[in-house]
DNA sequence: CGGAGTACTGACCAAATGGCCGGTACCCCA
DNA sequence: TGGGGTACCGGCCATTTGGTCAGTACTCCG
């Protein structure tokens, strides 16, 4: 694995570049939104996560220095995730585009197929 | 290619669904930049970009009405492509990660390695 | 008349991505 | 004593993604 691909264009490419991934953006999601969150909470979170695809992604997030992994020396293993504040500065950029794709989600994903210069007649 | 994959489970995954591909960032990035730009001038602006992935990234953004196409009944072959509404708001809405992208290759993609516990003895 | 440019499309192939399953080492609970 | 839970790792395989190359139809330029 090279060391997060190439010389970027421009940022957005950048960070594009470190939250794609099947997961990563709702293991920011749920990390944002409870705090910490051990490894098992996470797969729950995700539905049809694999537990592989699932370390390989916070490893990876990790190594980006996005979120902080804590492991307690039990006897159950316990690990514990944290965004750190580079995580969370992204989490904080990705509001307005998670804002953008809910607003999406309610539109049924379409935009209404009337074209404005059709828009004479409204709804009958 | 079924009609962009699941049901999401926030916005973020949506938005980052329409954005995930190679050069999707990028071409929203230089219609940002330029307004209108042609087929050619778009590859030109990609370094490196096949005219296979290209068109295909075009199309599914139409698709997904990002982009809006026009073609010239010409001689010789003219598109133009532009941002739609969702696309401009959707170019609003990647700016702050844009921001955040930036910041983290200015620090060569690395925090300063030093934790807070040294930082006792500053650069002197 | 040949070469380049325009905006593609499709065949074929390689690499990346992710899923399934099995194993680990140890514990708690019935 | 056996099953479930914890947090992983690794092999194998299918799908997805993207790259290379060739072709199209027609025109402009030298």
């Amino acid at each position: 694995m090279p060391p997060r691909k190439g010389p970027y264009i421009c940022g957005i490419d950048a960070a594009l570049d470190v939250v794609s991934g099947k997961w990563k953006g709702l293991v920011l999601w749920e990390l944002h939104a409870h705090g910490t969150r051990r490894f098992a909470e996470l797969r729950r979170a995700l539905p049809g996560v694999s537990e592989k695809m699932l370390t390989q992604h916070l490893r990876q997030m990790e190594e980006d220095d996005l979120i902080h992994r804590k492991v307690y020396a039990e006897v159950p293993p316990k690990v514990e995730y944290t965004l750190t504040e580079t995580g969370a500065a992204l989490n904080e950029a990705l509001q307005p585009l998670g804002e953008w794709g809910r607003d999406r989600i309610r539109r049924g994903r379409l935009e209404v197929v009337g074209d404005p210069d059709t828009s004479a007649s409204p709804t009958s």
